[in-house]
RNA sequence: CGGGGUGUGGCGCAGCCUGGUAGCGCACCUGCUUUGGGAGCAGGGUGUCGGAGGUUCAAAUCCUCUCACCCCGACCA
């Protein structure tokens, strides 16, 4: 490729609409231009980039028995009725109509999709297990889109389906994905952590994220880790292995009185207890009415957590005017004794806490040793909790949690027959019986894929590609491009790279050398050969591995066997 | 959806409070000089001031509506 018949528009200045390092440098080393909150333009180098991610996760696919086929952008609406996803995936679904007014949507997935294919295609067992995917543009209209490439609103994405008869199949058929991820991803110069991860508007059983873990602010995925075994999980549904309560006597039950005192916080250093004394009663709305939900004073509701518990889409904190009329006096005294009318879902450690203090549900009176079972009677007892470090691991019961920041790269989804039963899709076992297919549902987001590279690896000057995804292998730089030798020697260079299949960029720009300089280090190709006086006096060529900065030199003539020894060592 | 903010040349911004007919830096074009880490000098082009309506002799500036974009939040009683 050369510069001149490229379009790789770099910026000097940091574009004001880009926080996150990594959309910084996306847009300054012209890899991507946006057109509207959430949609973006690849330009070449970028395109060049995703075709080469694409393809490695290609390879990884086929290597493991997935078949690659292309599903349609538009579905018809119908389908995304029968399983009921037209309500529940709710506003992320772009919705619009055709000239006869028919319903239609933008495929934010394809699972509908695939099994409408496999239904009418697949009846025996025989023809299982089957994994079929496609590389694809996907949209979510996103409730907020930020981060570049992180959440947008169109993007690509690689996704898998896969069909089993029996669960034994099936987990073998999960376990390739696995395997296929995490090649993928090393491949792309990736380390990836696998966490359990919460199923969310997918559905489905269980599910897994991979992880590509980040020290920046681009890291929206909050992740816990083992110290001592391998137990990592998502933030959503991470759980720790509670202490034994205190063993106290129970004692008898006292209103006190707390004058305009509400935050839990307060309420502890006004009673001068710990705030583990504490327990706060939140009111929730959800699809189906309010519940209120106890956790101890130093804790926090997990939503997610909750919203499986009740099987509720959308859940909100109650509006103050909810809170008064359910608990009968002003916002801030809620307890759980003597609440009626909702569903009271106690915290596991909330269940077996000894003689706390919560709310009277009358303004400026807490009530102190309460105990569950004695002063009011939970509907429902469950971890509903956030999870924090130090806590310790539910798996091994050993070590701690520890967190970390990530950018969610890929994910795969146990289904089950959520999708086969409501689509009615079924094949017939060997006894001839009709089954529904057992699914999983596995994706990876090429385009986020590539963003999480430059989060990752990039330094002061620009991008440092991982050399198996960089749009260009080398970058050659003639200091002059108007020095009659240093163009010959630079063309020359070119043919000879390009005739041994490795992929160089030509800045043949008459641009003055510090130019060509910032640009090639923002750009981020991962070896730059200069052409310069300096070389060319002695016939030397200089080489400069992006990521070290380190400068060699070598003969004219042995430009692509000393690329190849460097490429070696990156 | 709630809160905050911003829309002025390709990009980054000033001007707005206090109305008087648009400016700076970068980029771009021409010339000369320069030429190994985002050059210097000189000259030049570039705007329906996001859109609509209103107030006014006069609107980028004040008012109303609207659109777009950005940030924070949408979890703590």
């Amino acid at each position: 490729m050369r510069w001149s018949e490229a379009f790789i528009p770099t910026l000097r200045e940091v574009p004001a609409e880009a926080e996150l390092i990594s959309h910084q440098l996306l847009l300054r080393a012209g890899m991507i231009r946006k057109l509207a909150a959430g949609i973006y333009i690849y330009l070449p180098l970028f395109q060049r980039t995703l075709l080469k991610v694409a393809q490695i996760v290609r390879e990884e696919m086929n290597r493991q028995g997935a078949v690659e086929i292309t599903m349609p952008v538009l579905h018809p609406a119908e389908i995304w009725q029968e399983t009921g996803r037209w309500d529940t995936v709710g506003k992320e679904l772009i919705r619009l109509k055709d000239r006869h007014g028919r319903d239609l949507v933008l495929g934010p997935t394809h699972e509908e999709i695939i099994t409408f294919l496999v239904r009418g295609e697949l009846r025996s067992y025989r023809q299982l297990p089957i994994n079929l995917y496609q590389i694809q543009v996907k949209f979510r209209d996103e409730i907020r889109p930020r981060f570049g490439l992180l959440r947008g609103r169109e993007f690509t994405m690689k996704d898998a389906y896969t069909f089993d008869a029996t669960e034994e199949s099936f987990k073998k058929s999960y376990q390739k994905m696995i395997d296929a991820y995490f090649a993928a991803f090393n491949r792309c110069g990736l380390e990836t952590v696998k966490v359990e991860s919460d199923t969310g508007a997918m559905g489905g059983k269980s599910a897994h994220e991979f992880i590509v873990l980040v020290d920046t602010e681009g890291g929206e995925s909050l992740i816990f880790t083992c110290s001592n075994c391998d137990y990592a999980v998502h933030s959503d549904r991470a759980s720790f292995k509670e202490a034994a309560p205190p063993s106290e006597k129970v004692l008898p039950y006292e209103k006190v009185h707390t004058p305009n005192v509400m935050a839990a916080e307060e309420v502890a250093r006004f009673l001068k207890l710990p705030v583990q004394k504490l327990v706060k009663t939140m009111i929730y709305k959800t699809d189906n009415g309010f519940v209120a939900a106890l956790v101890r004073g130093d804790r926090e509701v997990n939503l997610v957590k909750l919203k499986n518990l009740v099987g509720s889409i959308e859940m909100d904190m109650a509006g103050t005017e909810d809170v008064q009329r359910i608990t009968q006096a002003p916002k801030g005294f809620a307890g759980p004794v003597g609440l009626a009318g909702l569903e009271i879902i106690a915290d596991t450690e909330v269940a077996v806490l000894p003689n706390f203090v919560s709310g009277a549900n009358e303004g400026d009176y807490h009530i102190k040793n309460i105990n569950t079972g004695r002063d009011f009677k939970p509907s429902r007892v469950a971890d509903i909790k956030v999870a924090v470090e130090g806590e310790v691991c539910a798996s091994c019961g050993k070590g701690k949690l520890k967190a970390s920041r990530g950018i969610e790269v890929g994910n795969t989804f146990s289904l089950g027959t959520k999708y086969s039963v409501s689509l009615k899709a079924t094949f017939l076992d060997e006894k001839g019986g009709e089954r529904p297919f057992i699914m999983g549902s596995y994706g990876i987001g090429i385009t986020r894929t590539a963003q999480a590279a430059v989060e990752k690896f990039h330094d002061a000057d620009g991008i440092i590609w991982p050399k198996t995804i960089a749009p260009l292998d080398v970058h050659i730089v003639p200091v002059k491009m108007e020095d009659a030798q240093q163009a010959e020697v630079a063309e020359r260079l070119y043919r000879a790279f390009n005739e041994a299949g490795i992929e160089p960029l030509l800045d043949d720009r008459k641009e003055r050398a510090g130019v060509k300089f910032k640009d090639a280090d923002l750009i981020g190709i991962p070896v730059q050969i200069v052409i310069g006086d300096r070389g060319l006096k002695e016939g030397k060529l200089e080489f400069k591995v992006r990521k070290t900065k380190e400068s060699s030199t070598a003969p004219i003539g042995e430009a692509v066997p000393y690329f190849k020894k460097l490429w070696e060592t990156i």
